[in-house]
DNA sequence: TTGTACGCGTTATCAG
DNA sequence: CTGATAACGCGTACAA
């Protein structure tokens, strides 16, 4: 039979002092004097004491929880994962846990875990566009920040990847390096109820009309893929090839069956991983970093303003899609840098 | 400025019943009539009454939470991604939620959220050899569940693929099918120092002797793989290849390259993915089902039963591999059942 | 600069 | 079958 956890109770005692002094001690929202700060402190060491947070919780009405809702798809899709191991590090670093809440409970779920008070703020993923978690979490009345940006939204934090850009550097690159025809794969034609997508195509199809560029939309399933590129290289117009979010890495993988090594063909990534460690088949393949770990970041650095700075008003925050070059020797190397921009976020604008 | 969650005490005025009354409505831990449940229930619905968890937790010592220790490369291994989805979905259907606690954390993370009371459980995933984790968890008094077993762990409870059976299966399996030699990817070699690796190479060396096939355990890199494999074909006598693990999947596409269209090499695969539905040339390879999903859910329902039936001694619990073979059409379908098992997790050894 | 006392919303132990 | 009442451990207004 183990003891009990020690209260602070405890803790006041072993340092000769009341209860209370150890609360401020730990909360710091009184002055007390450096000696008997360092007896509480000795205490607290001594006994491995950590405040209770149910009760903490129970006083002050922060739970220290920020509460993480997945999508449904959540398991299937491995790019999720790099947003979730970074939002619970950077949370970690403020002191905040993350508590996962799965979409399949939808609105109700939130409705749960903020009537609780289980989480003291809350982050979606993966927003619909027309999304009954919006109004929940809104009405819930707690910070909040989205990650995905609605095609319209104004009243809350978001922080994403700047889509409709993405669309345009995706059309330029293929432009600027000869291609007269883009080929998208993973099916975004059927995918434009999704924000992300539906922004990125609204991006590629601006900007192709723009540089003239014929677009395809829908190349087949992933297996059809190969052949499709193959088919349309054989027109003899060169022509670029780029795919959505998670398929990517596969895509090109499968694509370099052979499909890819075709001259007339310019495969185009959006990925995180580094393609030429995967495979040298894949290393001349000029990607796109979605900086899914930035985005996290920034995402849970919101939130924290927002519970910390109270009156503070949402933001939108566009994160730039960045340049990965493989270089001669299958190295890769950061990518230029562009007028009008740092390589960070850009658009940081207010909403609320 | 949004009015503050209803307590018990207000169900209890609208219900026109004592504050204790509700508290015995929701928990059941008392016999109530069936009016005033009614009218108490009636009540609940119409304020959208939660009990508080701080309140409860401070009260019950029971948060209603459970720890998810996840590996620090948590975010690079979508394979990982698996386990937290389904881990998250079972404990919803049992009425828990799930906090993450990186692993970056170490020990003292799980000292943490057990002193202070967030988490009334643990589940860890992925343990080192000589994990300082292990001895925190124990020497924590609360319940827990392993999710990969280490080689001899006997105190606690642990759920995990057989991978001593599954070196064995594949071992047989590369025999049956008149291969001589055994090609592994992956860097197993050099990653014995983790215990699926590790348990998974001691089925392979076991079977190998008796089998009479010969290993090759470390051939290269990821981006060598293709040619090393060609090579070792070229010897004229037939080789089966494997792969641990998440690098599985673009192991594979990327020796589709060519390597695997040489009728000399026999794939197998280790993939929750069906390989077919990513691309025909992967259409052939048999695989195996690391049963992820089934895994999760285990951990989950065994870390229940420790916390609802008390005294109860911790299992050990080893899910089946399964074969999941492509037939003529590119189809898959389920794998055969072989006699004594029947798909099912096998062994629920006690130990304690 | 520190100590005392109260209440947060629940669960559980008393009576009745 | 039900109602009062005492903790649970911490944060903070008030008193010293």
């Amino acid at each position: 039979m183990r003891r009990s956890a020690p209260t602070s109770q405890d803790v006041a005692r072993l340092a000769g002092v009341s209860q209370s002094t150890v609360s401020y001690v730990l909360t710091g929202s009184r002055p007390i004097s450096a000696a008997t700060r360092r007896r509480v402190e000795e205490a607290i060491e001594k006994l491995g004491y950590h405040p209770n947070s149910g009760a903490r919780a129970l006083r002050s009405r922060r739970s220290g929880v920020i509460g993480l809702m997945v999508p449904e798809a959540f398991g299937n899709d491995a790019v999720l994962m790099r947003f979730v191991g970074a939002i619970a590090r950077e949370a970690q670093r403020f002191g905040y846990d993350i508590l996962l809440v799965t979409a399949q409970e939808g609105a109700r779920g939130i409705h749960r875990v903020v009537r609780t008070g289980v989480c003291e703020a809350l982050i979606l993923m993966e927003l619909g566009r027309h999304d009954e978690r919006v109004a929940a979490v809104i009405e819930a009345g707690l910070p909040f920040v989205l990650i995905g940006k609605p095609v319209g939204f104004p009243n809350g934090s978001v922080v994403d990847l700047d889509f409709e850009r993405l669309g345009r550097m995706v059309v330029d690159r293929a432009a600027d390096e000869g291609c007269e025809r883009l080929l998208l794969f993973g099916e975004p034609g059927h995918r434009r109820h999704r924000n992300d997508v539906s922004r990125f195509l609204l991006g590629i199809e601006e900007q192709a009309q723009g540089r003239g560029l014929e677009v395809v939309l829908d190349a087949g399933d992933l297996p059809d893929v190969p052949a499709r590129a193959r088919e349309l290289a054989r027109g003899g117009r060169r022509t670029a090839v780029f795919g959505l979010n998670g398929v990517t890495e596969v895509l090109f993988a499968t694509a370099a069956s052979g499909a890819l090594a075709d001259p007339e063909l310019l495969p185009l990534a959006l990925t995180d991983e580094d393609l030429a460690a995967i495979s040298p088949l894949l290393a001349r393949i000029p990607r796109i970093d979605p900086r899914r770990v930035e985005i996290s970041e920034l995402a849970v650095r919101e939130l924290v303003r927002l519970l910390r700075e109270d009156g503070a008003s949402p933001r939108v925050t566009l994160v730039e899609p960045e340049w990965v070059d493989p270089d001669r020797a299958g190295q890769e190397r950061p990518g230029q840098e562009r007028p009008g921009q740092d390589g960070g976020e850009h658009g940081s604008t207010p909403t609320g």
